[in-house]
DNA sequence: GAGTGGTCTAGACCACCTC
DNA sequence: AGGTGGTCTAGACCACTCT
């Protein structure tokens, strides 16, 4: 191994061999390109690594010190859900089981900094994995940002649709977990008010909300990545 | 703006404007390097952030091209449960509601990699946040990693101990929603049967376990992110 | 074999921040 | 004011992998 993954793991080495403890600075970027003989650039590259892990903090001026209390940072993928389904091996379908213009409840809107009561496209749709239900699916999606005519959702999973037509866009994700309730139960096809995995999604363009959609995943559910 | 930023937003919002859709190969660095007026290395630099994010697939000599079906990356922080609890002014303290030696159960040795049966030190911890119940902490740990005699884990929280002087590992973390068990909901505060949400982790040094906890948090509790 | 991205170098300038 | 990291350049070599 040569490079700057091998300034990384040096680096790293001596912080877990505590030659440089918690909160110590560790000498300049000029030091130990020197020390390494390598050009500068390079131990920057293997700095930056470890700071984007969350294991040194770096300032300028101040330098580069080992963090104290590590935030671990933890990578999440948010996969389309028939891609995950189908990365199992499972086959997918879905159900369309409600399409409707409603407007937008006033804690929706508010999260999506949309007007409240807005006429938004509410749907429904339950994922299935070899045919049983897998999550349960409930949705807001600004009809702004429809074609004329919309398309039918009931052959085109709605999140394929978001990601081919409308691209990539920012927002926030949060996971929780919730008591299901007789909705929830009556489609996943469990008791009411077993121990649901909640994931809620919002999700804007630059100028305008897209959607904002509320994921129950069926009783054991897991969430896996690694640190 | 300027710079490797300026040159990503450009692509990005190139691919938003579908100038380059899903599936598209795009021009290579040196043609964008030109049409830009920069460096290659600085095209590299805001195409390699692309990648990162998930928005772009690069494979030498086959090109880049804008992802498909694209897995949304969110960066999860996994803060010390007292630094998580501070950041909400909120008071943290803890009690130590059970420790002794024990032997492994063998579905926690496989997943550590230790030998089943293994004698492990079995730390259970309730975390208070202005005096509530927020978190219940159970762990197993293995006990060559601590010194002689062990730390007393009823003043200084394990975790705390353990980043501080065991220092940065590798290992995996999981989400899922869990009903409440009798002894969670004795320790929470809560019903039994509960939707609690369960943060499951391992750790594990280059050479060694080390250890394997699982964090009930009390209702209510949400995980959040930007996306 | 050849085209593409990944990395490295040596030097430079600059933004930022602590002192 | 001056030290530090962040970035850019122009050029080079190399690893990979598609054809």
């Amino acid at each position: 191994m040569s490079g700057w993954e091998a300034i990384r793991a040096e680096v790293l080495s001596r912080i877990r061999r505590r030659d440089w403890p918690p909160g110590a600075l560790i000498p300049n970027e000029e030091a130990l390109a020197q020390e390494f003989g390598v050009a500068r650039a390079t131990v920057n590259r293997a700095l930056s690594e470890l700071a984007r892990a969350g294991v040194l903090e770096r300032r300028r001026k101040a330098g580069t010190r080992v963090t104290a209390l590590p935030v671990r940072k933890a990578t999440l993928d948010i996969p389309v859900i028939r891609a995950e389904v189908e990365a199992r091996s499972q086959r997918h379908a879905h159900r369309l089981l409600a399409r409707a213009r409603q407007p937008l409840p006033p804690a929706l809107a508010a999260r999506l900094g949309a007007p409240a009561g807005a006429d938004y496209l509410f749907l429904q749709t339950l994922h299935l994995a070899d045919g049983r239900p897998h999550v349960l699916e409930t949705r807001w999606l600004n009809p702004a940002v429809l074609p004329d005519p919309a398309p039918d959702f009931a052959t085109l999973s709605i999140n394929e649709w978001l990601v081919a037509h409308v691209g990539f866009a920012t927002g926030d994700i949060a996971f929780s977990a919730e008591p299901a309730s007789v909705e929830d139960a009556a489609a996943l096809g469990c008791a009411a008010g077993a121990a649901l995995f909640i994931t809620e999604r919002t999700t804007f363009t630059d100028v305008a909300p897209i959607t904002f959609v509320r994921l129950a995943h069926a009783p054991g559910y897991r969430l896996q990545t690694l640190l």
